[in-house]
DNA sequence: CACTTAAAGCAAAAGTTTTTGCGTTAGGAG
DNA sequence: CTCCTAACGCAAAAACTTTTGCTTTAAGTG
């Protein structure tokens, strides 16, 4: 007994991409504890048995989507210099979180963390991890010093988040 | 016209206590998202109603206890050096979120934090700036070298997150 | 200790979410 | 191109949540 053949292509691609978006813009709009299955359903023109049969909950599926949505593996910074290549990081993870519906689906990927529920931050670690090789930097310090004092920003004090934010901890992990 | 008087005594402060330990209970069992009011109520032998009328929807009964109990004001540490302070302080808040009640509790106001509905952290800043006062280091530095690096294990690594944590952290703050 | 009324309880109704069984559509393998 | 069936859609039923109007209980005041 071979495994069935999935569909992932043609019209489940383009009902996940518009469940994707709705679930984006009413996280943003509501909140995530306020986003309902039928809700989506509608604002995505799908019907709710589909997510329901897909994810089983809302909760579920919120953090599926956020763990998408927060965690594109994109190419890193490269110059030769840590300094500079954790700077231009970073930067783009500010500007990143910056975005309303980032730090929505951040703090909806908190809500659910920690009981092996989420991973929404896994590739920012993975990147740590590239950035310090060879070099006498740790992956833990460069979590506690630059990516903890963002996410705790995004999460609670969104309005201190700006962009002199990612030099700055660079700085204090890498002093002049 | 005065204001009518509020009757926080007697039988509204034992309804309030039970559905605050049904409360806790709950997000421990199953997590914020999964604890609905009339869950509350039936396990806190108190009508739905009740809790409805009270606070109106689950997120902001959730965030109301959860503020309460992240939140209570202690006396602060005071030896007379900075760094014993800090260390203490840090390590009792350690130690709080080891407790997994706590660390839910935490991860359901991260949920809601942001839209100026939570603020579950408010006595941390409030205390770091006490402990800082007449040194050259700022509440900021606290937050983001001591603070942020704790919450952010509490929520996303919380199997990392061990007693030795909070030395480690003030000494990084403060150096040798 | 009597009185006023805030807060809790109760029960029925309204609204919403979730499940279920079955028919339809269309992805992917041969 | 054809077949098989995964994934979607639909509609009815079940389960659950929320609201509402009314009654009862008891906190706080004089």
């Amino acid at each position: 007994m071979t495994a069935p053949a999935r569909r992932t292509g043609g019209r489940s691609a383009a009902v996940l991409t518009s469940i994707r978006a709705a679930v984006e813009d009413l996280v943003r709009e509501r909140g995530a504890e306020r986003v309902t299955i039928p809700l989506v359903a509608e604002r995505a023109g799908v019907n709710p048995t589909s997510i329901y049969r897909r994810w089983g909950d809302a909760a579920t599926m919120i953090n599926d989507i956020a763990t998408y949505r927060l965690d594109p593996s994109r190419p890193l910074p490269s110059t030769g210099s840590l300094r500079d290549d954790l700077t231009a990081w970073a930067a783009e993870i500010v500007a990143h979180y910056r975005k309303p519906v980032n730090a929505a689906l951040l703090r909806a990927g908190a809500a659910v963390a920690g009981e092996g529920l989420s991973d929404c931050l896994r590739n920012r670690r993975l990147e740590a991890a590239q950035l310090v090789t060879d070099s006498a930097v740790t992956v833990e310090e460069v979590i506690d010093t630059v990516i903890a004092p963002i996410v705790y920003r995004v999460i609670f004090l969104p309005e201190t988040l700006d962009e002199a934010t990612a030099a700055r901890l660079v700085d204090r992990l890498l002093p002049a």
